[in-house]
RNA sequence: UCCCCGGUAGCUCAAUGGUAGAGCAUUCGGCUGUUAACCGAAGGGUUGCUAGUUCGAAUCUAGCCCGGGGAG
């Protein structure tokens, strides 16, 4: 039944409560979504994170095209149908990987050329081809191919990033125009321009001007400091119609959140509670707990005291890290599980936080409680 | 009783006369649109013992101790 995105309210700060609807149902904003790069999140099966409360996952486009093919999950029913997940999905195109893989492509105005890190075998991506892919994934909000860059990147490569991305921009949006299908997925654009607030303005305002139904913020968070990042956030979103969703991609820490949602942002995604899940960094409300630590052998205590969720409610600090260290599966599945539901909770608050307006002291007492670090 | 093989970091093993290493384990740290159940750092040694040869010995020699195998 197509797309509707409405701001229930807002915040003096730029803060937003929201509702995107999309054919796969509802999220509600501002939204953390969970990375499920490969058609699934590493640790957790879909009836979980049902349970946890995720209303949109995130996927690949890359690599899924690599494996097992974007055709067979066509094929399949579509990622909703191949990976029983009925709910709302966001495929990235891809351009993340420009950055990530470096070692592994090459890049022009044409696309980028990958060897694959699976066989080494070369495949092409352009603006249209990633458009194509994404259809046939059939996500319910499908991202253009762009060029992601390190943060210590000079002004001309900046600006070179952000003109080749403002151009793919505009071929992915025509390209979606003429194949595509506006009210089953929505195309959004990304704003490039490094740590350059005149670039940022500039991108921010030209993807605009060519009219996208929802905007991404990316290439931040890749080592800039926590400031910056908030400072071209905000500087972006000041130039993006309010009636429009806007994604800032690979944030954040948990502390960090709330900082972006205050500079209006609707969505969030991040592999940050997933992996960290995974090398036993836990998140609590004293701070990061390194589960493999000695201090935790005869430790009786939940991870997290003040944490609600099934394994804090059933397991000791002393099993889990029993666990990790015995490369036990488990420690996997119950260190993600409580990960994901602590920034599912954080989550939670925020939005209560808007709709009770009480963002200005809900933000000064989150940073309080997350600031300080585990004794 | 004799013969052979072996004894090096907690464990499994490298190093054939020239500054004793690796993997795993241990301890600690890192991870931001996933190439990551990953990556990094640190601690840890009288090289079984004793004597000898040598400028220099884990390495060569002798004796002893311990383990494994064989012969009788």
């Amino acid at each position: 039944m197509g797309f509707a995105f409405e701001v229930l309210e807002t915040d003096p700060s730029g803060a937003r409560l929201g509702r995107l609807t999309t054919p796969h149902g509802v999220i509600d904003t501002p939204a953390f979504m969970p990375v499920g790069t490969a058609a699934a999140v590493k640790g957790l099966p879909q009836a979980t994170l049902e349970e946890l409360g995720v209303q949109i996952l995130l996927a690949n486009t890359y690599h899924l095209f690599l494996r097992p093919g974007h055709e067979l999950v066509r094929e399949m029913g579509g990622l909703h149908g191949f990976m029983s997940w009925p709910h709302p999905i966001l495929t990235d195109s891809g351009g993340y990987q420009v950055f990530s893989l470096a070692d592994l492509r090459k890049v022009s105005d044409e696309g980028v050329t990958f060897r694959s890190h699976i066989d080494g075998s070369e495949h092409f991506l352009s603006p249209e081809k990633a458009i194509e892919i994404q259809i046939a994934l059939g996500a319910d909000i499908i991202m253009v191919l762009d060029e992601c860059i390190e943060s210590s990147a000079d002004y001309s490569r900046a600006s070179d990033a952000a003109a080749r991305t403002l151009e793919w921009a505009r071929r992915s949006r025509a390209h979606f125009a003429r194949h595509g299908d506006a009210a089953r997925q929505m195309l959004f654009a990304i704003v490039q321009g490094g740590t350059h607030a005149d670039l940022r303005h500039a991108s921010a305002e030209q993807l605009v001007e060519i009219d996208f139904p929802g905007y991404a913020v990316g290439g931040l968070a890749v080592g800039e400091p926590h400031a910056l990042t908030c400072e071209m956030t905000a500087e972006v979103t000041a130039r993006l119609p309010a009636s429009k969703p806007r994604y800032l991609m690979g944030v954040g820490r948990p502390e960090q959140l709330a900082d972006y949602v205050t500079r209006g942002v609707d969505m969030m995604d991040c592999v940050l509670p997933t992996r960290s899940a995974r090398h036993g960094y836990l998140f609590t409300h004293q701070g990061r707990l390194l589960i493999k630590n000695a201090q935790y052998a005869r430790d009786s205590r939940p991870i997290d005291e003040q944490c609600h969720c099934p394994v804090c409610r059933r397991y000791s600090r002393a099993y889990l890290r029993h666990l990790f260290l015995s490369n036990e599966l488990l420690a996997a599945i119950l260190n993600t599980h409580h990960n994901l539901y602590f920034y599912l909770d954080i989550m939670r608050q925020i939005r209560e936080a808007i709709r009770f307006r009480k963002w200005a002291s809900f933000c000064s007492d989150l940073q309080a409680r997350l600031a300080n670090e585990h004794s």
